[in-house]
DNA sequence: TCTGCAAGTTGACCTGGATCAATGCAAACC
DNA sequence: GGTTTGCATTGATCCAGGTCAACTTGCAGA
């Protein structure tokens, strides 16, 4: 981690009227939290920066803390023997992410993290965070359906890698960030370059491209650089 | 569900030194309960018999219950527009399954849910359960630390998926399945058919069959029926 | 004992998507 | 300006694993 002293702000010390603390604080993890349990909570919080390509943790590090993005983008991934990468969620500016290793007994982390640009994180001692639940169930309630939100999102997930082909996960990839619709168009943002939303896809950049292309060659959609006009979501989805 | 009367009991009215009530008393989401918290419970849940073959829920279902497995296999899978079907997990005697969805919103199955084998089950409602968590910390997170374990199955499921080819997934389920080491050679049982193994591997069961061949061929192990005789666990996975 | 019927095996063949390699192309740098 | 560097596209080829079909085996029921 490269520390830029000048950006590293001192967390429990933020003013409490500044954008900053007003999304973190929104946040659904800390929203139910008294404004006592926050502030002593805060003071545990560290700040820190990295650089584009900068690695926050590898999988199977120990786990003592989990994530608030301030500010870029982080992606998760799971890499093999031989190299390769899986990006299994990119998480960007006001979501936190590894929180669902607040309670594992031996904590190691399951997925790799990398910076995707320059980003601000806050880091968020799991101790502190769970000696707050102790006594504070609504706190807890809303942690219990995070983690079964992404529980289910990573059922989900594992039916589109398995009953699902290529095509069918592009779809669904690009139903999920359709950005307008006007009833059986839609205008999709595309807000990774195209080498990671492949990785997403668990696919090649290069069958994500004759993918589109085909798809263009269909009249199905236009592609202009990171937006994709569907033409017609009927024939973009034949099944479903 | 057929209701085989002479086998199903009054839960409520369960004698309280039957192997049955210490099994689910025992069990990691009941055990920090106090007695009179169980009791109150227990006037809630109700017993229920499939017969192999049986669903007892599709996925998209309503959700209000989740289910202890007193006896039988229940196989959770995801079924796909063509008919395609993934067996996610199996679940047998002691177990509880779809406790994840207890606290979801909206709740609908994310699963489907089959009898593998003749199988009592009990349902315990939802409510009932989250209304004794809300002033019960300790099962909260006891709650809280099973999600979470279940979530990390699945990143380690998606990884097998992705970044691993069907030969590394057969030999992580053997390894998985080991009853008996011995330095370098190892005992394997298959508890399941080979098809729902297969399922389990998103593979088809002639391509299992076929790798235990070649492995077999291989000299690395010996297949008798369900037990497998591993002859040498460094040669069953190459990397690692 | 015969007669399904479902599970498992094996062989022949096919195909979706990966791999390898070449090219385009834009931003970043000297 | 030119050069480097890194992402995206396109074509040619390959292969792991799926599909289809034939055959075997074991077992449940009449």
């Amino acid at each position: 981690m490269i520390e830029l002293s000048d950006k590293v702000i001192d967390f429990s010390r933020m003013e409490k009227d500044t954008p900053q603390y007003e999304t973190i604080r929104g946040h659904y993890l800390f929203s139910g939290l008294t404004e006592g349990e926050f502030d002593s909570l805060a003071a545990e919080v560290s700040v820190e920066s990295f650089e584009k390509g900068e690695i926050l943790f590898h999988r199977g590090d120990a786990a003592d803390a989990f994530f608030f993005i301030e500010s870029g983008q982080v992606e998760l991934s799971l890499i093999s023997h031989d190299g390769q990468k899986k990006i299994v969620e990119v998480i960007a500016h006001g979501r936190t992410f590894a929180e669902a290793i607040i309670f594992m007994a031996e904590a190691r982390f399951p997925v790799s993290a990398e910076a995707l640009s320059d980003s601000v994180v806050y880091r968020i001692p799991n101790n502190a965070y769970r000696n707050l639940l102790q006594d504070n169930s609504n706190a807890c309630m809303r942690l219990l359906s995070d983690v079964c939100y992404h529980l289910h999102q990573r059922v989900r997930e594992i039916e589109l890698l398995t009953i699902q082909n290529a095509r069918s996960r592009l779809a669904s990839y690009l139903i999920d960030h359709i950005v307008d619709v006007d009833d059986d168009e839609a205008t999709v943002r595309l807000d990774l370059p195209r080498h990671v939303v492949a990785s997403r896809l668990s696919i090649t950049p290069e069958t994500l491209s004759r993918l589109l292309r085909t798809m263009s060659d269909d009249g199905i959609l236009t592609v202009d650089d990171r937006l994709v006009f569907v033409h017609s979501l009927a024939r973009l989805r034949p099944y479903d």
